[in-house]
RNA sequence: GCCCCCGUAGCCAAGCCUGGCAAGGCAUCGGACUUUUAAUCCGCAGAUCGUGGGUUCGAAUCCCACCGGGGGCACCA
């Protein structure tokens, strides 16, 4: 005879709860199938009423099934009704409704699959703790249905992404997270070591300078989407590992990257949510494209309230325009700013998050942009641009600069500002510029925050709800060392 | 790194301001109940009040330090 509480090696549900709403949702009340179906899952709720007992049981599938138990036609009866909440069960028999329309399994056969030796958190309140939500996740996830849910939308939204950009021609790859060189954007790197080379390593702070050498290499339309570090602080929109999809289309320039932004966001909110509207900060948004475009120059004018210049010298009259406004608006500044970087502090202090959006910041000061192409019409401009949300940058591309010799000169201002202290400043990458030596072609990049593009689609506040575990302190006498 | 807030049973929590036996609910355990829906009803049990120190006749409560978390600032995407 079966020991129901002994564990099998392997267990075959024939249906999930929502095959079997979609399939059996139209049976009356009281109503028996005749089919026969077996399903399996956690043990969510238990009612147990005399001679009969009820379960609801989680599959995971979006719906809940309940399991019907009378004691005159279930197997060890009691041992069913002594089940704990939380425990995995296997269980078979005939589809039903019960008197009150509730569609159940009518328990025939069952099997313990798993015994959840903890006590889940209350079936009705939840888990209240973010730290406990956070460590414990595998428990969150059945409690917490947001959480669910944003990992559900996470999954759709990157794989909606892959679908458009295998639909354009663009080929997924995988660079080095171990970089002997960080670079590709300004940030601290987290260092290791290698034992065997003997040598420091730094966690990739952005795939950009590899994936560029790939289109050298006869990649003309290549991405990857994947994990990047950057050694700095916490807060609800930054995590010290994110997710960055990049991308780099050859031939194109930073308006064929606004097109892709444009349809990669509204295809990404389509297959998540089912539409491109959103709710951020009680406001709603629309991902459909068009979005608006506009120069920094010109939503920084629009924040001020009058005209203000985009480029000069740190000397001209615009800088010292520019200068005044900065005072005006408590924005700090350092002597020897141009006019662009001054324009750059104020926007990126004061008005990207005033801005809802969704909208396209277009032409960023030069110096902020050391592997931008500079503009083809106004000196002193690149032509990069932010992609701008609820106040939020969701994504950054610009027009690549492809020249090596003045690679290496932005790459020597880099290093002239490292040597003044700028611990974020670029190093120089010898073997990139070799790369770009060969040959570049017009290249448009293409930088979008996956974490951030999903916080949008589920409405999440904070970062760590969009990533499943999150960067915490290590748990004291959790293991390790302690 | 700085500032503010939080930490009471497996879970949700009252009590803290104004010091005096640590409420209540869920879950667990025992009992009743043959169509429940957070089932209901009766009963039992469960607490180093985050940790350590201090003040006090007496500390969950007041003070200090530390640990963990959250928010803000700074840094960044």
């Amino acid at each position: 005879m079966t020991d129901r509480r002994d564990i099998p090696y392997r267990f075959e549900p024939t249906d999930t709860a929502a095959q079997l709403h979609a399939a059996h949702g139209d049976l009356a009340a009281g109503e028996s199938s005749g089919v026969q179906a077996t399903v399996a899952g956690r043990l969510m709720l238990r009612r147990v009423q005399g001679r009969l007992c009820f379960g609801t049981l989680d599959d995971a599938s979006g719906e809940r099934i309940q399991l019907f138990a009378p004691a005159a036609a279930t197997p060890d009866y009691e041992e069913f009704c002594s089940l704990s909440i939380g425990d995995w069960v296997g269980a078979g028999g005939e589809v039903m409704k019960t008197r009150r329309g509730e569609l159940s399994v009518q328990v025939g056969d069952w099997r313990l699959l798993a015994e959840a030796r903890r006590p889940f958190p209350d079936k009705w309140h939840g888990m209240a703790d973010t730290d406990t939500r956070y460590r414990q996740r595998y428990v969150d996830l059945w409690v917490t249905p947001a959480t669910r849910r944003a990992f559900e939308v996470r999954s759709a939204a990157t794989a909606a992404i892959r679908a458009e950009l295998a639909a354009r021609d663009f080929t997924e790859v995988e660079t080095p997270m171990l970089h002997p060189i960080p670079g590709g954007a300004a940030a601290r790197p987290f260092i290791t070591h290698h034992n065997a080379l003997d040598c420091d390593f730094y966690l990739r702070i952005a795939p950009e300078l590899y994936l560029k050498r790939l289109v050298v290499g006869g990649l003309p339309r290549v991405y990857e989407l994947g994990r990047i570090f950057r050694n700095e602080g916490l807060s609800p929109r930054h995590s010290p590992e994110f997710t960055m999809l990049e991308l780099y289309q050859a031939y194109a320039d930073y308006t064929d990257m606004m097109v892709l932004v444009e349809e990669l966001s509204a295809a990404a909110a389509a297959a998540a949510t089912g539409s491109t509207q959103i709710t951020a900060d009680g406001a709603s948004l629309d991902l459909a494209p068009p979005w608006r475009r506009a120069t920094m120059a010109e939503v920084v004018s629009e924040f001020a309230g009058r005209e203000l210049p985009a480029t000069g010298t740190p000397d001209s009259p615009a800088a010292a325009d520019l200068r005044g406004e900065a005072d005006r608006l408590e924005v700090a500044t350092e002597a020897g700013w141009s006019a662009g970087r001054i324009l750059a502090e104020i926007y990126e202090r004061r008005v990207e998050s005033e801005l809802q959006g969704p909208l396209f910041v277009c032409d960023f000061p030069l110096e902020v942009s050391p592997l931008a192409r500079r503009h083809r019409h106004v000196d002193g401009l690149a032509e990069r641009f932010e992609a701008v949300v609820a106040g939020r940058e969701l994504g950054n591309a610009f027009t690549e600069l492809t020249d090596p010799d003045e690679q290496r000169t932005r790459f020597a201002h880099q290093e002239h500002r490292r040597r003044g202290g700028d611990s974020e400043a670029m190093v120089t990458d010898e073997d990139y510029l070799r790369a770009l030596s060969y040959g570049l072609p017009p290249t448009g990049g293409l930088g979008l925050g996956i974490d951030r593009l999903v916080m949008l689609l589920c409405g999440a506040e904070t970062i760590r709800d969009v990533v499943l575990f999150p960067t915490l302190r290590p748990e004291a006498g959790a293991g390790g060392d302690s």
